[in-house]
Order: C-alpha cells, then structure tokens, then sequence
DNA sequence: AATGAATGAGATTTCATTCAT
DNA sequence: AATGAATGAAATCTCATTCAT
C-alpha cells in the first residue's frame, strides 16, 4: 500500500493526495448529512470526520451548499450505477420471465433498502424543495434512468412476445411501484432493517401481481 | 358551537383565546418547518408568523422539539381523518368495482398529492430518524389505519363475490403502492403540481393492473 | 390553628392572610437566594417555593432587588436577635470568667455556623459591592451591633476588676476574630460542618489567648 | 525571556500571541466577575474588556463556568505567592519577634485588603457551594498554604526559644484570625478602602495579643 | 388580592466562514 | 495546499416584569 505510493507512483503523488482528500471530504460530508440532517449538520464535524481541517473543506468547496450538493451527487451516481446493474439478468428477453422478474426485483430491492440509498432519499425529500436543481440531477438521473432502462427492456420482452403491453413505460412505472412503494411503511421509511426473505416476499408478490396484468396471455 | 362564542359563553373568551393562540403557534410552526426543514427553521420566525412573541412559543410548548412534534402530529391526524374518509365510496360492496376503486383513488390521489401532504411527508422523510416516536405515531395512525381500512373493504368485497384474494392485506398495500409509488417521480418528490388529469390516469391505470390482478374471475 | 384562624380572630384572617403570604414569599426568596445566589436566582422558583403566583410577588415587593433586600434583612434581623442573646451570661460580671466566655464562645460559634447565618455571610459578601445600604443596615445591625454589645460587657468585667483593658472596643474584636476567624477554613467557607466539639474546642483555644491578653493579672 | 520575544524568536509571534489572549480573556474575565458577580457577568462584557470577539472565549474555555474557574484559579495562585513572599522577614528567627511580625502582619494585611483579593474572597464566598472544587483548589491552596506556612516559621521560632507553644498551628491560626478577622467589619466586607495607619494599628494590636499569649515567658 | 398569559430584552452558545501563516 | 485562530451573525431559550381578568 505504501509502496505503491512512494515508489510506483511518486510523481502522482500530490495531485493523487488531493483528490484522495477530496473523496474523504465527500464521503464524510455525505455520512454527517446523512445522520443530522442538512440543517443540524455541521463543517466542523464533517472536517473532524474526514479528518481534516475545516479550512481544508472550504478550499475543496466554496460553502456548506456545495458541499452538499457535490456529496449527495457522488453517492446518487454511485447507486444509479447499481440500479442499471441490477437489470442485467433481463438484458435478454427470458424464457423464464417470473424468475427474471424476481430476480431483478430482489436484486433492486437490496438497494433500495441499502443504508445508503435510504439516506439519500431521505436528503432528497428533506432538501429537494431548497435545491431543485439536486431533485433534477439526482432523482433525474438516477429514478428515471432506472425507469427508462427498465422500460427498455419490458419492451424488448414484449417485443419477443413474452409481455403483452402497449405501454412499456408504464408497465415500469407499475413494476418499480410494486416493488418499491410497500418497503416505505415495512422499513418506517428506512429506520428499521427488512430482512432479505422479506423483501423477496415483496417482489415475488410484485411479479405476480405484475404478470396477471402484463403476463402472456 | 359559533354559538356559545358569540353568544352564551362569553366568559370563556380567555380560555378559547389559548386555545386560539396554541392552534396558531402550531400551524405556523408547521408551515414554518415545512418550507425551511426541522433544522433550518427558527423559532423566531414561527413566533412572527403565528403573530405572537417568542416567549409565547415557549410558554405553549417545551422545546423546538416538542413544537416539531406536536404541529407535525397535528397536520397528521388531520389528514389521516381525510384518508379514511376517501374510502367512503367502498363502504357497501359495490356493483362497479372499478368505477368506485377510481373514485377512492382519486381521492386519495388528491389528498396524498396536497401540498399539507407532502410537506408532512418530507419532515418525516427528513426527521424521523431523529424522532422515532414521530414515525411510530404519525406514520403509524397514518399510512397503516389507511391500509388497514382498505383492507378490511376490500374483505367485505372479496366476501360479496366482486373481487377474489386471500390476502385483502397485500392486495391493499398493492393497490396503494399502484396510486402512490407513480407521484413521487411526477411529482418530483412534490415540488411539481401533479395535474388532476394525469393524477386521474395514473388512477385509472392502478385500477386496470390492481382488477387484472384482484378481480373477478 | 386553624380555629385560631377562623374562630377567634375571623376579623384578622384577612390582613394575617396577607402577612402570612409576606413571610411566606420573604422565606422562600432567602431559601432560593441562598441556594442559588441573587443573580442565578429567578423569581419564578421563589414563586414556586412560595406557593404562590409570580404576579403575586410583585402585588407585595416592587423587583427582585426589593426582593432581595428585605428578605435578607429579615433574617439578618433574626440572627441579630440570636447574637445578642447569646451574650447574656456575660450580663453580670462573673466570677468563672473563662468559663462563661467559653460558654458565650460556644454560643455564638453555633449561631454563626448555622445554615442561616452562613448563607446570609455569602449573600452579604456576595452582593454588598452591588447593595451598599444591605451592608449598612445588615452587617451594621448586626456585627456591629454584637461587636458593641460584647464590648459593653467586657467593660463591665473590667470595670470589676477581672480583666484589665483599656480598650473593651479591641478586646470585644478580638475576641470575635479568635472565635471567627478559624471558622471560615474549617468550615470551608461554610459549605461543611463543622462539629460541635470543633467548634468548643476553638472557643476554648479562644478564651485561652484572650485571657492571657486580657485576663485578671 | 524578553530578549526571546523581541528578538531571538519572532517565529512564536503566533503561539505567543495566542498565550496572550488567553490571559487577556482571563484577567477581563477576573474584573467582570468580580465586578457584576458569577451570574449577572454577562460574556458579552467580558469579550469587550478583553479586546475580543465572543466566540474567541469560546475557542478557548468550554463554557462560562470554565471561565469562572480558570479565571479565579490563577488569581488566586498569583495571590498565594505573595502571601508566601509576604513570610519572608520571619525566614530566620529573629531578634525582634515583635517588629517582625508586626511587618509581617502588615504585609500580609496589605494583601489582604488588596481590591483583588477582596474581589477574589467574595466570588468564593458567593460561589463555593455551587463550585466546589474551587473552594479546595482556591481557598486550599491559598489559605492552607498560607497557615502552613506560618506554622513552619512559628514552630522555628519557638524551636529557637523565642516562643512557647506546643501548637504551631493553632497559633497560626490565631495569629491570622487576629489579623484578618477584624478587616471584616473595618473594610464592610472589602467596600471601604482602610488606610495603611488603620491596617497597621490591627497589625500592631494583632502581635500584642498574641506575643501576650504565646510570647516568651 | 391573586393569577394565567404574554412579552421585550437579553443570556449563553453555535455556526459558517475568513485571515494570516 | 493546509491549518490554528478569530469573528459576525444568528440560534435557542430564559427572565423580570406587566396586563387583563
């Protein structure tokens, strides 16, 4: 570890240190708005967990604002990246369709319920109102990616006559609300764990549901 | 009731006034805490905006907390009496099934889609990690007496032949989800006004998935 | 008592009520003052104490200074009295001169170790900078007051013939300096007892300097 | 020392200067203290007499009460030396016991009357019961240090035959009490300024009676 | 005479942010 | 680039005091 700092990538050194630093600011940033809140959060405690000074932070970022905004954006990239994923076991329109289905619902449903993606909705509902732009990138980019990227498939499956829908987007739209819409009152909106045989629970329930409506004939 | 103020209760004018004053301080308090966030708001501008002083607020309830608290579980058991009364339509088992469920999810639609709504919403979104009693509470008389309600009319309807499930539980919590889980995106988590229109075809889709799902043979 | 109240004397209980409500907020104000020193100490807890309505002070005393000075002159008052009595087996010029000075000794360490008088020692020292009459009219009242008394009857013994002193005023302070003075380290500045054998023992040490200062030749 | 500051390290400037804040706070929190009492001291004064902004206090002592402590405390060790300084004629036993502690009662009264050991005695009257440990900080080191000391030099004194008293330390004790005790009144309490000639004639009247006492046969 | 309610003023403390090094 | 120190502004909460009843 040390070696391949000193050694292997001397002259990297500094510029790698510095953004080093700045993922530790972001990550701290993003686990102290998490636990207190945007409002009730503090630079002091940020800095003391990223284990920096607070002048540090203000010469990464230019106010408690960006920091904000920056440290939720970085996980919000991080679990859309996840979510698209999580579709990959329908990438091929399947035989066994309920399987997939159950699959891919578990599979978004472990997200969903991860403690990351539950603080960031939480900062989202709590924030969204004072940063709409945060609302349009973030929810943007990671709920409609998912929704569209889901769409997508559902169409290439119907296409492949195993789905009956003229409307894939909202055949998604349904999907992802089965799954997702039960876990907010299971989870008290994230403060109380849902064990996995739970959630496979949901989503089995969700695919059936799912498939009387949308199934093959 | 108009009554005993203006005319046979005069003397209770100072009493009625308290009560007056706490029914302000706590809906200044929530409109306060909705627009800036539990963190951000401040008890000074609660005070101006119930048009009283800031000791006033103090004398009325213990702590910045307990304000949150009580204004919050106010606005929750108001609206909670407004779900419940959505369901009215369900009451009797009905012959058209689907033209009813769309009338209650309709209605519960346009609750659930109200600004009161969403505010109260993300505080608890925001806050309940930090007020776990809150969530208990307001979440609990709120979110589970609505699917309770729910599925105890759709029980009865089961019972009268019009639907078929043995589980009016899941089936409730599915056709909530089918009404809700679509708003949080179209609404961009409720700072867009969701039309009645598109808030009528999102409806009327649950329904068509929910009867696909749930109906009669 | 209470026939006291509504028999014999129905004419008084009004004015007696008023009195008595006086006494009981004036008691209450030097316990609260006493505990909490004048500054930390608020009306409301006076008030508490007093059993009475925070209005209900200010119909019988103008402010908290008011307050102040009356409920501590009032117990320096008493003390006084306490003080002066203490001297009385020194009224007749007595035979067993280190006796009764012992026994005056041990008298008036008892008094100025009580809770009372320590307490009003500390409010005294505490605020006289900020009521320069308090120490005119309570310390005055009272040190002085004792301090010339005691010298009345040392000029007395002297006068008898059992002590030789020219100056009763020097005798009489220092005889209340040997008896005071090892008090305010022992008893840590009044805030642990000390025992009544300590406390014998330092007037016994006391009356045996001043004797060999003062005494019979 | 000086010459480090002015020219052999300029570097420390910054530590330096903070050491000098520190006191600044403190000696400006000693006089407001002293001035107002514990609890009607309001920090916003104290940044003002120290040249600095509120928040500065903070930065360095955690809260008021720290300030409180931190601020007599090295008072009161200031005070303590001098007193030890102020034993100083008695190091050797000397010839003319009487002169010197004659001197020695009046330095020491010197410093007695001093505005901030006045100030100092009456923030430890007011406040020991509710700062305990300063009372045995403060008044331990202070007084007993202090009588201790005394002690010591009178057990020499009479070790060299020029006393007699098997009790070097009652008759500290005593020798103090005769001092101090009678500045009580005399000062009302450390209100009234008493001039040297005063002081001096409780000095001289102090070592009368006790060399009466305890002088040599 | 007594009180429930209200309030202006001000207390301590914290926070985001900036200098100077 | 990083930090120790400092600060203006503002937050929560308390207090002595006064009305209206």
């Amino acid at each position: 570890m040390a070696e391949s700092r000193t050694s292997v990538a001397p002259r990297r050194t500094a510029a790698r240190g510095r953004i080093d630093k700045r993922q530790a600011i972001l990550d701290a940033a993003f686990r102290v708005f998490a636990r207190e809140g945007y409002g009730q959060a503090c630079v002091k405690e940020i800095a003391a967990e990223a284990g920096v000074a607070k002048p540090t932070i203000y010469n990464h970022m230019h106010d408690k604002e960006s920091l904000f905004r920056e440290s939720t954006a970085a996980v919000a990239a991080r679990l859309s990246e996840g979510h698209i994923a999580a579709l990959e076991p329908l990438r091929e329109a399947p035989d066994d369709l309920a399987d997939v289905l159950t699959e891919v619902g578990c599979r978004l449903l472990a997200l969903h319920c991860s403690d990351e993606s539950w603080a960031l909705r939480r900062l989202l509902y709590a924030e969204g109102v004072r940063f709409p732009e945060l609302l349009e990138t973030v929810a943007g980019q990671g709920d409609r990616r998912l929704r569209e990227a889901l769409a997508d498939r559902l169409a290439r499956v119907a296409l492949a006559g195993r789905m009956r829908t003229p409307d894939p987007d909202g055949a998604a739209e349904q999907f992802l609300a089965l799954l997702t819409g039960p876990m907010e009152a299971r989870s008290a909106l994230g403060t109380r764990d849902v064990p996995e045989g739970e959630r496979r629970g949901v989503a089995e329930a969700a695919v059936r549901t799912f498939l009387m409506a949308y199934g093959p004939s």
